[in-house]
DNA sequence: TAGGTATTTAGATATTTTTCTAAATAGTTG
DNA sequence: CAACTATTTAGAAAAATATCTAAATACCTA
């Protein structure tokens, strides 16, 4: 919800790599974890705090749990950065 | 430079605070340093970190050293985060 | 229900980050 | 030039982060 926990979690590059693969559709954390040379668990710890920062949604299917991405918060985070860039109130 | 960079420069608080500060405009070192519960090597210290990610640029006049925002690399993220949410090339 | 696959949690460790104090630079002005 | 003010650098310590291995959950299917 705060824009630090955000930031925070895009200041990582694989989770900014994940949000990128996230852009294609939902995928699963195994599919995910496939394009990293890590094991499950960190990708996992990635994936929560992705999903503490409310940058992706999680859905759970059989076995397996799928992630995608919330682009509202992604928003949000333009609108700050717009503010900084123009906003003009002293 | 790096997305990385810039990302990690604003998942700090006080650092989101300063660029907020030089939203007013241009400020000295000591000025933005009176805003915050720390040392002036802590604030020399976040502002490095804001330059190395071009998100501030510094000038000098007298002793004193000047920082002012850098819009330009917000718009660079803003960039990034709009082909997050709509960018859709597979 | 037993065994299998997918994911998360716990505990440990190495690295990075943030902060401080003290010292070093740099520029200013009497 | 000497004393002063502003800022940065160096070194240290505490806290946070990213990663692993091993174990625990959870859910599925034969």
């Amino acid at each position: 919800m705060s824009f630090g926990q955000t930031f925070k979690a895009l200041s990582d590059p694989v989770r900014r790599e994940i949000l990128t693969l996230l852009k294609s559709g939902r995928m699963s954390v195994g599919e995910i974890g496939s394009h990293f040379d890590m094991t499950g668990a960190t990708i996992s710890y990635h994936l929560s705090i992705l999903k503490k920062a409310d940058l992706v949604h999680e859905s759970k299917y059989k076995n397996f749990v799928y992630y995608e991405l919330n682009t509202s918060v992604v928003e949000e985070l333009m609108a700050w950065l717009s503010n900084l860039k123009g906003g003009n109130e002293s």
